[in-house]
Formats: structure tokens, C-alpha cells, sequence
DNA sequence: TAACAAATGCACTTCCATTGCACTTACTAT
DNA sequence: ATAGTAAGTGCAATGGAAGTGCATTTGTTA
């Protein structure tokens, strides 16, 4: 058994073709993903279900939902080993203002933020925005 | 002459009723607004109308946007001094996940966050959630 | 193979953001 | 003060993205 369908079952997620379709176009993808983007991609499929595969995925932790300030959600694999279970997003995301693409810096943990007395800080979402490694060169 | 006048002459904005009035419901709250908390306070008013006034503040930097992750853009009064027109939002926002509203914590800037090789940081957004100093007590 | 549950497709809805155009108000120059 | 012009306002309509109800199809299990 490949190794997407390992991890499908391993999630209590049924096996369709259209959520291994889904699955690999997101693993190719280096950048986050918006619901749009899978549209264009598969044109044959119905939104609804592209919509709703992305909403499974999200609940079983296998891809992360980002908002990067453009107003549109974007989606992105998980890496092995993500807690997205337990925090949200401990890494940073990085969209450029040129490409308009964003990208998960995995590596870039968020740092400690420090809020004032009486605030209890949950979770974060940081946003870096400026000019990508693609762009700049 | 009032001060609010005066700033809204110093930034080259006609000054109407429907400008003063937003500008003080603004001034008075401590928490960012959507669109349709102004909505409500002036229901009188039309949306278009405090719609393209808050966008006038905007360009003026006499607001700045923010966006909480709820999905809905909010606004608040730039702080004296602010330089929403070089970069956008040194300080940090906050948004309560229990009573949901958003404040701005004007005193907590954010830190230099650190991208890789290649990548130009022109901006930062940064967004903490949990639970307010008002919910939390 | 029958029975059931989950996945998919279609149509429709909601919510917020945004725009075009007509009308009104405020400023400016005579 | 008045006419002319530019900016502000109100109404109606649009667009995009997110989300839902329900019928149909597909997959799983007994
Ligand atoms: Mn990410
Ligand atoms: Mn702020
Ligand atoms: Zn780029
Ligand atoms: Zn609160």
C-alpha cells in the first residue's frame, strides 16, 4: 500500500481517489494552496467536495488552514511530526507582496510573545510580509 | 477650532459631520471595530458612506486595519506618533476568543523575526489569541 | 447481494467587501 | 453673494468566498 493511502487509514479517512488526487497536488505544491487554486487544478470536480475534503483534512490534522492577511484561506500539508492538534501553527508563514504566493517557513518557530498582566495568550498567528526568496533575486 | 478638526485638516480631509462623528465613535472605544459595530451606531448613516469614510481614514493613516483571523476587518485609531505609512503595525493585536474583540497593545512591539536567506521582511503581522485581561478576571 | 454509511454533486444561501451612478453638500473664484 | 466645480453621500447592485440541504452515487460490511 502506498504510503498516502498509510496515512489516510491512519487518520480514519476513507481512501477516494478524489482525496488522493487532492493529497498529492498538495504535497507537489511548495507554497499554501487556496480553495481556488484546487478548482483550477481539477476542473472536473465539484467545489463542494474539493471544499470539503480540504474541511477533513483540516479536522485530521493533516493540512493547516493560513491566513495571511489576503483575506483568502490557504491551505498547506502538515509536516511530519506538526502539533497543529495542540497549538495552532507554531511556525511562520511568509507572503510575498510580489508573487503573492505564501510559503510555511517550518523551520521559523514563532517566538515567545509576551502579552500584558490579565491576558493569557493561547495561540499566535504571525505573518511575515515582504519580498520572497524567488522574487528577490 | 477643535483637535479633531484640526487633524483631519492637517491630513488634507474635508471636514463633514459624518467624519466627525466616526472619528469620535472610534476615539471613544478601546477595541477595534468592524464595519458593522459603525453600522450600528449609525443607523441613520449609510454603509457606503461610513464604508469609504473609514477607507478615507485609512489612507490618511489616520486608522489602520486589522485582521484578527475572524475574517472580518477591524479598525482602529492610529496612536500618536504611529507610522502605519512606513510600515504596517509594529505593535501586536490581541483577540479575546471568548468575548471577541480585538485590542491593540499599542506598548508591545514586535520582535525582529528572523527569515531565511533570500527573503526580504517588509512587514509583520502579528496576532496573539486567547483570553482578554476584562474575560479573564 | 442487501443494507447502511459516507462521499460526492448540484443548487442555493449568507456575509462581507466593493463599485457605478445619481444627488447633495461644501469649497473656490468671480 | 452667486455660480461653478469638486468632493461627499445614498441607493442599488455586484462579486467573491464560505458554507449548507438534499438527492444521488459510491464504498463498506454483514
Ligand atoms: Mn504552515
Ligand atoms: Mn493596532
Ligand atoms: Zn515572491
Ligand atoms: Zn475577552
Amino acid at each position: 500500500m502506498q504510503t498516502i493511502e498509510k496515512l489516510l487509514e491512519s487518520k480514519d479517512i476513507r481512501i477516494t481517489a478524489m482525496r488522493l488526487l487532492i493529497y498529492k497536488f498538495l504535497a507537489e505544491k511548495e507554497i499554501a494552496v487556496t480553495l481556488s487554486d484546487i478548482e483550477n487544478a481539477f476542473e472536473k470536480a465539484d467545489r463542494t467536495t474539493l471544499y470539503r475534503t480540504i474541511k477533513t483534512f483540516e479536522e485530521k490534522d493533516i493540512v493547516h488552514q493560513i491566513d495571511d492577511g489576503t483575506g483568502i484561506t490557504k491551505y498547506a500539508l502538515c509536516e511530519k511530526g506538526c502539533n497543529c492538534d495542540i497549538e495552532t501553527d507554531l511556525h511562520l508563514h511568509f507572503h510575498c507582496n510580489n508573487c503573492n504566493e505564501t510559503v510555511c517557513l517550518t523551520e521559523h518557530k514563532i517566538p515567545q510573545i509576551k502579552v500584558p498582566n490579565g491576558f493569557i495568550s493561547e495561540n499566535v498567528n504571525l505573518v511575515v510580509k515582504g519580498i520572497c526568496d524567488k522574487c528577490s533575486r
